[in-house]
DNA sequence: CTGTTAGCGCCTTCAT
DNA sequence: ATGAAGGCGCTAACAG
């Protein structure tokens, strides 16, 4: 019983020929209902699958797309990714995975394996801003192979992309500090090489002068996303006089840290320092100090990404690329971290 | 430049056969150093991708695999996709993910495009203990298409499997509730059809058996995996007489809403109650008032499964089924939830 | 050491 | 309405 039965094989039992089997398959009209009839149910006697690589083979499209991102064992990533899995699959396409764990080489290498694997699309969220994976890009654009970036794109000319507008998450974030009638606004920032860091940077600089505070730069911190980097940066901030007396951190991660840290030093929150993270991690929501944090809604990024696939798919046209840039809207949570009782 | 450049190009431009380039790019040793040499070069110039799926229509490998899961976007499950992933990377397979979304419908369908798109194995962590799942699984098996199940399994001869003791999980969590002088000890359990549910509360029962506790069946309750459904279980276990003084919980999430519920209610965790989880979520640790839990290790789960697919890939002998059970040991994880001050 | 041939399973002209 | 033939890109068997 481990054979593989194949159109030949139905073929031959019929005495007809394998075309016919093949278009009665696929329910070609000219062929005659009774034949297709038998067809279909001698196929399905034999337990006959369509081998999905020769399809692929012949017709050039494999049904498989790629995605790429720097980790799937983060909320975050792994919302997207089942975004896309839940739009893509009732369109028969299978998603293949791929992790750089934030290595530019192995993001190339993973770029060209999918291309070698003839995928009919590529969905990444880059790790860095890079020479080298340009050029990679660049060869898969170059084969037709549609590439979509979503959350931490690259500008390139030609290329969809769907991301959040980090710009106005930062915003709304320090307003909000702002609002809270917070002085001294620190803010952790994240690696600059990438566009999502400097918008949610800029957002904060805006909010900031749009509400006559002057900005200092003493209270941006360069922090990466860990528990660990964010009680550093608030050693830090502490050292400063005056010392700040909210965060509006790019990483709920690094709030979270901050969070453990500042209250080791017995410092108040929300009454004496406020907070908020970015990611909106589902464990900002449980913790007893609920935190603060701006909604990046990944399920919906995810869908959107696969979205734009999709069109870019009935686009038969080659030679016409079209851009398209969806900017999802960002979403402040607020909660204790930064709910001052009055 | 978007033309695909096959092996036949590089053979036109070099006047020798196809095969001659075939055999040289995969260093075959028969052909002459110069020949191959020239042959690799020409390939970089002209920017040479093998077609995989070429390949894999003509060895009958595809060098995909195929991973389903409940969901993707908990940790749990994330995690040991992400293990999957970095073990696979490297023997160059490409890992398809489909999730159930726990509807038995779905993962029957999810089988049979695996096997239509000929993944070389197919690892899975089943919703539940069904007939017809079973039938579709016998299918796979008799296709020669390794499966190996992870976590949520259903014992079938032939099968190999990569689980934790459950059973232990559940007798470690209980025993150390009696060691914390809980007297009267609840249990949240989940859907009985499904094995590792079971053996939780097998160890559950036999740590009170052990240590002379009697067993009240209606302290265990049956519990879905979401902080509403902890709550609501705390909610019936309270209106017994007497109440529990601890919980159990085979979930994480579970055990979290007793938690945000028993406070609601004025009662001190962990003085006048402790509670212990399932899983070890990242957020159990998070916590102010952390969260005690069994580790399940899914990293570790996930790179072990792979390892086992690799092995019995190693096996050309079709006609020997190997069957190898894989237990990792479970950890319990104390944490100030069950941690009563002396 | 290299060329020829054939076939993996499918589908799509072209012909009948 | 159906059959014959060819090819998607690659490689293994056979032959020299």
């Amino acid at each position: 019983m481990s054979e593989k039965t194949t159109i030949y094989d139905i073929a031959k039992k019929l005495n007809i020929s394998a075309a016919t089997v093949s278009r009665a398959l696929n329910n070609n009209p000219k062929i005659s209902k009774s034949t297709c009839k038998l067809v279909m149910e001698t196929a399905a006697k034999m337990n006959y699958k369509q081998n999905l690589l020769a399809q692929a083979l012949r017709s050039g499209k494999s049904n498989n797309v790629g995605v790429i991102v720097p980790r799937i064992d983060s909320n975050f990533f792994a919302s997207i990714i089942r975004g896309i899995e839940e739009e893509l699959t009732p369109h028969k396409y299978h998603v293949i995975i791929c992790q750089t764990h934030e290595d530019e080489k192995t993001e190339i290498e993973n770029i060209n394996t999918l291309l070698n694997a003839q995928v009919d699309g590529i969905m990444i969220s880059i790790t860095n801003e890079s020479e080298e994976n340009e050029k990679t890009i660049k060869r898969v654009l170059d084969k037709n192979v549609p590439l979509i970036f979503f959350d931490r794109k690259k500008n390139m000319q030609g290329v969809s992309s769907v991301t959040i507008d980090d710009f106005k998450g930062g915003y709304i974030a320090t307003k909000h500090l702002i609002d809270s009638n917070c002085k001294r606004i620190a803010h952790f920032c994240g690696d600059q090489s990438l566009e999502i860091y400097k918008n949610r940077l800029n957002g904060y600089k805006q909010a900031l002068q749009d509400n006559n505070i002057p900005f200092n730069e003493n209270y941006v911190i360069r922090t990466k996303s860990s528990l660990e980097a964010g009680k550093l940066s608030v050693d830090k901030l502490l050292k400063l006089n005056p010392p700040p007396d909210a965060i509006f951190s790019s990483s709920d991660f690094a709030a979270l840290g901050a969070i453990q840290e500042l209250k080791s030093r017995g410092i108040k929150i929300p009454d004496d320092f406020c907070v908020v993270g970015f990611g909106d991690e589902p464990f900002t929501k449980f913790m007893e100090l609920s935190i603060s944090s701006v909604d990046q809604s990944p399920l919906e990024m995810g869908k959107m990404t696969a979205r734009v696939f999709l069109e870019q798919m009935k686009n038969d046209n080659k030679d016409l690329k079209i851009e398209k840039n969806v900017i999802l809207n960002p979403e402040l949570h607020i909660r204790k971290s930064s709910t001052k009782i009055l």
